[in-house]
DNA sequence: GCTCATTCCTTGACATCATCAACAAACCTG
DNA sequence: CAGGTTTGTTGATGATGTCAAGGAATGAGC
């Protein structure tokens, strides 16, 4: 809960609302929320009081009647860390109540140890806080079968954990309210308030990186299985007599869509080993035809999982992310067509938004995470 | 709402807890229900007043303490009548707040002309709630982009209808309170709260009948998009080189799934125009070789959809229902394996329970509709 | 058989929270 | 400046839940 005020329910309702959906006025929150205009007055008093909330400068002007007097959330009032654990790395950034990235940092993860894990995330805490400038909450996303809330991690393969309790370990190191969630879906949390999917009550996000991974909202909640993995959208068939993935599957999606096995595909083919992901992509955009080649039977791959996302969801939108979007605009032709063809025909076409895609934005989903969970929760 | 009393939010939920997780005392409900002993106590007795509620016989003893007093619902209390439109017939039935059939018809549908099917619905109607015998409202379910508490039928295929505002037609005609909805997602909303899906939040059905169909509970509710179809799995592809499918897909699981594809699979390769499917599975019992093998690869691709809607969605349960599911026990060997391979490594297996369906079934959906949307409604 | 612990259920006092009605505030129009 | 319109505030009211207290109905121990 937000530190000094005792949040009610509806209290979190309103603060959500101007958190996420800008400067609105009193009776404009309470059309939104279906309350009446004294309630949202009555609401807003202690959060304004306590400066979690403040006035706007008025507007715009032109409409009769009494000006409205907008209200805004005050986003230095707090202040989040997310972090982002990879096999390697370790990424932090400090955000402020609307997850806008004020300072971030990237260290080497060198031991998979848990206590030195957690001794590195203490640090990276410290750093992102000292000087007088406490943070509300920590959170904490990677790779693996986290979720929601729970601050324990059942299964990380490339941390090779099983059930560590770390938020409750680096909540005892860092004195801050933590918690952990899957990377993908945490980066779900962040498009649904501050990013594309804001005002949407059901959407996916489809990542494209090394691996692929799909995040879902529907009617507005996260969606979350406990024990199961959600959006494992990695393994889809997209040819049954395609090159094999890892696990034995022939044509995987993640066996044409994935960045590594892109520049894989692109290296034994051109039988330059040291081609980096860039590298492909360059000597795509350069018009390298086996390189195109294999860029556009990457975005028929990804149009495919993006439709057979939409046809078995029903989302309307759909919005692509991930270190490795950027090729979407080599591969926008194929990606279009495949999606267009394996959209069920009766349905409308799907929404589909391309996110310009930095690192950061993984722990900038964590600390989203940790602001739903740890400050504005119950 | 129920009839006589006022049906407030709490009183919903009491009832709704009791109706679904069948006798319940006081207490027990309480803790489900995250309630004071009080507030059920309270939230009862208008329950019980009107005849809603009885209490049971008092059930098992052996505990200590005052022995509980266990609740239920009246399931005769009141009537539901669901509707399954289909191409060329219409079924009906009449069932208690429990889902549970009373009595059933069929009648031709001749005409798809709006009036004409208002005017056979309102006969089915009347022929189920005469002599003395009322009903509360109606639900009436067809294959299409019907959705969720709205009267309208966007589109329906089969009927070759375009905003139809078929609800408040069929109301008028018979003065009950009326709900259209997809024919899938009323199936699934009566496993929901009645069948297999009774204690779970989240989970998947999927039919088997002339086409595949997926109707989807997350977080226990009914998913629903409005303008877009949800659970299209029909088109998902299994062979990029099998056989075409009619829009023109190759290898799309209804091309292998589906009654009719399968009907049509095993009566070209026998060169017997005259089998229908029941004989075609007869075949298959029998040990007909040609027919085993359209079946097990007809389970093959169940097993590939089923995998792949609970790696996307993340759900832990798939039921398996619809007219053809009966041909379950001849494919169960190709199903499982399929659907073990495409099942994510990192996820625990899926429980799949396989429901014996009567297509009453439908029409059941269909009132457990009406029962949640016009009974159980605000 | 009596007491005691235990669990269930009910009752009335109380707290919380939202609405309603009334009204003040601040603007535009003419 | 009067009249209309929309916003925002205030206090009375009502709905809905909890809490504390106690009665009811049982099993356990002596």
């Amino acid at each position: 809960m937000l530190s000094d005020a005792h949040l009610t329910e509806g209290m979190r309702s309103v603060f959500v609302e101007l958190l996420v959906h800008g400067p609105l006025s009193r009776a404009e929150a309470a059309r939104r929320l279906d309350l009446s205009p004294s309630a949202v007055t009555k609401l807003t008093k202690p959060l304004l009081e306590n400066g979690y909330l403040l006035h706007q400068p008025v507007g715009d002007r032109g409409t009769m009647g009494r000006p409205s007097q907008p209200l805004a959330v005050d986003p230095a009032r707090a202040a989040l860390i997310g972090v982002k654990l990879t096999e390697d790395e370790l990424f932090a950034v400090r955000t402020d109540l609307r997850a806008e990235i004020q300072r971030e940092l990237r260290r080497p993860l060198i031991s998979h140890d848990v206590d030195d894990v957690v001794a590195r995330i203490g640090e990276a805490v410290r750093d992102l806080t000292g000087s007088g400038q406490p943070a509300a909450a920590v959170g904490i996303s990677l790779a693996g079968t986290a979720s929601g809330g729970n601050p324990v991690v059942p299964t990380s393969p490339f941390l090779g954990w099983r059930n560590v309790a770390l938020g409750d370990l680096v909540a005892a190191a860092t004195g801050l309210p933590t918690v952990v969630e899957n990377d993908v879906r945490a980066l779900t949390a962040a498009q649904q308030w501050f990013g594309a999917g804001v005002g949407r009550s059901s959407f996916a996000l489809v990542t494209v990186g090394a691996g692929l991974g799909c995040g879902l909202v529907i009617g507005d909640r996260l969606v979350s299985a406990a024990g199961r993995g959600t959006g494992l959208v990695g393994h889809l068939s997209i040819h049954d007599n395609g090159p094999l993935c890892e696990m034995g599957h022939r044509g995987c999606a993640r066996a044409y869509g994935s960045s590594a096995a892109i520049r894989r595909a692109v290296a034994t083919t051109l039988d330059r080993s040291d081609l980096t992901f860039e590298a492909c992509l360059a000597l795509a955009r350069e018009g390298q035809p086996a390189a195109r080649r294999i860029f556009e039977e990457a975005g028929h791959a990804l149009g495919q999982v993006v439709a057979t996302v939409a046809n078995i969801t029903g989302v309307q939108l759909v919005i692509l992310s991930g270190e490795a979007v950027a090729m979407y605009d080599v591969c926008a032709e194929a990606f279009d067509a495949a999606l267009t063809a394996h959209t069920h025909w009766t349905s409308t076409p799907v929404d589909v938004v391309v996110k310009p895609f930095t690192f950061s934005e993984w722990a900038r989903g964590a600390a989203v995470i940790a602001l739903q969970h740890r400050i504005l929760a119950r």
